[in-house]
DNA sequence: ATAGCCGCTAGACGACTGGTCTAATCGTAC
DNA sequence: GTACGATTAGACCAGTCGTCTAGCGGCTAT
């Protein structure tokens, strides 16, 4: 086995991640990634316990890592909040159109597939969710104190809106190759966060 | 071979769509589905002439039905077009809380498995979408025609921004088995959807 | 009636992949 | 050089999709 620059645990994740990201977690079977890893078959029950655990790993890599994003896109502080908001919608909308299967979304890829199979698996992207709610809405109502932003009722639910609606939007993206699912809720998501 | 109300094809897709449903398209093997049709394998392919073949027969049956359901929900015209508007959606979240699987929409099951796995089903479940995307803007304009909706800037990209919503907010609802989402979803509706 | 026909069924079979496990090997420390 | 944990090879079998042949059973035409 050729030096890693990374453990081979972590290397399998990365391999991993960008091969589910194209083709979901059961599209992915243990000799393909084990192959496309360059890691002997025999390996793997040697890091994760079973195929579930591994997905569950995955996740919560991927959960931990868009933490780290999301800290960095709208926690910094020298931008109004408005813009901040806007920026993580312009930043998912370039990943989903860049070819660079690797950095979509794993929520919009997966949740369904997930849903009736792994309650882990389930949980692990569930609370990446609420995660992602729960900084948007700080965004705003931070955009509503910076006065970037003009007072909302209910901050929480136009997070909660936008998200679903960025969800839905990939979906749709997704099916037909074609970001203009992601233009248009990009400029819906303009009109609906207003400037004062 | 006992007599069956329907021919055999139209039975393996619709035990075929109530597992697909639950488990996904790669989830359900042909073992499995013709296992619980009682429909002895030897005659898939009499059917079919593959199972990606299958699927797309499936997915253009769950489209079609979904088409006449959305006729007859959007186009009772004894109803105000705002009611009607907002009935196709308590009628998605009946659906979604309710424990038959059978009736979820495959567009949010789907769409994400299918999308980098067979172009035809994925052409199949996007023409669904315009066509439901098409019948929710024409009701929106009747509606501002009617008298029931106050005028709109733009009736497609609002239908579009709250399709799109609803999509993910069941993507979502799906991975906790809570219908939190998809209820705060209906109020979000109904208040982008302003009476006059 | 009966012969012929054909839509449909039965289910074995092949080539392959799925996830899993045990037994053996490797690498390092003493 | 022995001990011992980390790592791997490869067997394992249930399951995958897809194919194929043999023949049932119910029509129709004569």
């Amino acid at each position: 086995m050729k030096t890693r620059s990374k453990d081979t645990r972590s290397h399998i994740l990365e391999v991993g991640r960008s091969l589910t990201a194209r083709q979901g977690y059961v599209g992915v079977g243990l000799s393909e990634l084990l192959k496309a890893a360059d890691v002997p078959k025999g390996s793997f029950y040697h890091y994760f316990r079973s195929k579930e655990d591994y997905g569950c790993a995955l996740l919560e890599d991927f959960v931990a890592q868009y933490q780290q994003s999301l800290a960095d896109t709208l926690g910094n502080k020298e931008l109004p909040a408005r813009n901040r908001f806007l920026g993580y919608f312009e930043g998912w909308l370039e990943k989903q159109i860049g070819p660079s299967l690797q950095d979509r979304c794993l929520v919009v890829k997966l949740s369904a597939e997930v849903a009736e199979l792994s309650p882990d698996m389930s949980r692990i992207l569930q609370e990446g969710v609420n995660s992602i709610l729960s900084s948007l809405t700080e965004t705003l109502e931070q955009g509503i104190s910076d006065g970037s932003i003009a007072p909302l009722d209910d901050p929480h639910s136009l997070a909660q809106s936008i998200y679903y609606q960025w969800l839905g939007a990939s979906l749709v993206a997704g099916l037909s190759h074609d970001d203009a699912p992601l233009k248009a809720t990009m400029e819906a998501t303009r009109e609906a966060v207003p400037a004062p």
